[in-house]
DNA sequence: AGCGTCC
DNA sequence: TCGTCTGTCGCAAGACGCT
DNA sequence: TGCGACTGACGAC
């Protein structure tokens, strides 16, 4: 869901916030992709995949080439776990009570990911939003999604279309040049999402792309904005101050406890779980992993341990950076307890990290 | 590149 | 009158590997 | 199932 006119309106206003990027280029970056998105994108893509034990592999499997793509490509993925969502978003058809899609799937993709060595973290709430603040932080280099909503929570890269099939470039949205383009300040981007229609409030009909954009830009807040429309134009659920807020400030991870660390794969205990519990095909399996293993052999001697980040040099893509001042800041004096917690998760496969309220 | 299969 | 919003319809959607 | 393209309807100027 999210905001599905956003990216019309990027398309149309301010396509050259838009590039194309090949995902070679993301080589050594570090990537935050949002999982449940993904989940999604598999369950909902039809060919049903039913094994044995009638369980439904879709998003197993799919997540599983499409994560071995990305490390095949030397991207350094780390996966975000959707939270429980802000009370006020409205969703559709999901009343309480039972099926929270992906909830018996949840163990099996983190479990999937430990044996990949790929880290993951349980967002605490919207997973677009831990991801944002991963970007925000200099955590990771962007984010994957195709839900635009991480634009309006302050991810600076958004990238969309990184599928494991595509032999074509990724579309990767830049937030600063964007809001360049637009003459918007940040929060006055949020403002004009909230006017496209977000999870989060009520939408005033008969604002759309145009009228919104410009009367953004003319008037520079919607506080401004309401005083030139009729009463009657805006509905009872139109609580644009409060979605504001669940924008600005939503809940996340503190990314100062956040370590990642990538692994090599554990091929035995991945053909174990992929083929002998799940029973997907072994050979597939193997093949795939030892083709990865080729790719990642003669490149890399050591898994760097620590130093998740970047070396943003380089790249004529994008010249337009904004600061990397605050670069390592965050981690290197979370020392204390997540320690302990790290360590032992560690043992059994990957890093993690788990907040406290 | 297109199409059938994945379980 | 023109431009923009909104509703409806149709299709393709994930990834692999063999041909 | 949801999205993009096409169309009709509606409001702004």
């Amino acid at each position: 869901m999210g905001i599905q006119k956003l990216a019309s309106l990027i398309k149309k206003e301010a396509p050259e916030s838009i590039s194309a990027v090949p995902p070679r280029d993301y080589r050594d970056r570090v990537l935050a992709i949002d999982a449940s998105v993904a989940i999604y994108q598999f369950n909902a893509a039809i060919p049903t995949i039913i094994n044995r034990d009638g369980e439904d592999l879709s998003a197993l499997q799919g997540m599983f080439y499409r994560t071995v793509y990305m490390l095949e490509n030397g991207i350094k993925p780390v996966f975000v776990l959707e939270g429980p969502p802000p009370a006020l978003k409205h969703r559709k058809g999901n009343s309480d009570g039972k099926s929270t899609p992906g909830h018996g799937r949840r163990d099996d993709l983190e479990k999937m990911l430990r044996y990949l060595g790929v880290p993951y973290i349980q967002a605490t709430g919207e997973a677009e939003a831990t991801c944002a603040a991963l970007v925000k932080h200099c955590l990771a280099w962007g984010t994957v999604t195709e839900d635009m909503d991480a634009l309006p929570f302050g991810s600076t890269r958004l990238i969309r279309n990184l599928k494991a099939n595509n032999l074509g470039n990724v579309e990767e949205y830049n937030l600063p040049k964007l809001l360049k383009l637009l003459k918007l300040s940040p929060e006055q981007f949020v403002e004009l999402c909230i006017l496209l229609g977000c999870d989060y409030s009520g939408k005033i009909k008969g604002l759309g792309i145009k009228k919104a954009l410009e009367l953004m830009q003319k008037h520079g807040s919607i506080e401004r904005i309401l005083k030139t429309i009729k009463k009657d134009r805006i509905p009872a659920d139109f609580r644009y101050q409060e979605a504001k807020q669940l924008f600005l400030q939503p809940s996340v991870v503190d990314v100062s406890r956040v370590q990642l660390n990538w692994r090599a794969p554990d091929e035995e205990n991945l053909v174990q779980f992929l083929s002998h519990e799940k029973h997907l095909n072994e050979t597939k399996i193997r093949t795939k992993l030892a083709k990865l293993r080729a790719i990642q052999q003669p490149k890399e001697k050591k898994t760097p341990k620590k130093r998740s980040a970047q070396s943003s040099l380089s790249d004529p893509n994008n010249q337009k950076q904004p600061k990397m001042t605050d670069f390592f800041m965050a981690k290197k004096k979370s020392q204390k307890q997540p320690q302990r917690r790290a360590a032992r998760l560690t043992k059994s496969g990957k890093s993690m990290e788990l907040p406290v309220p």
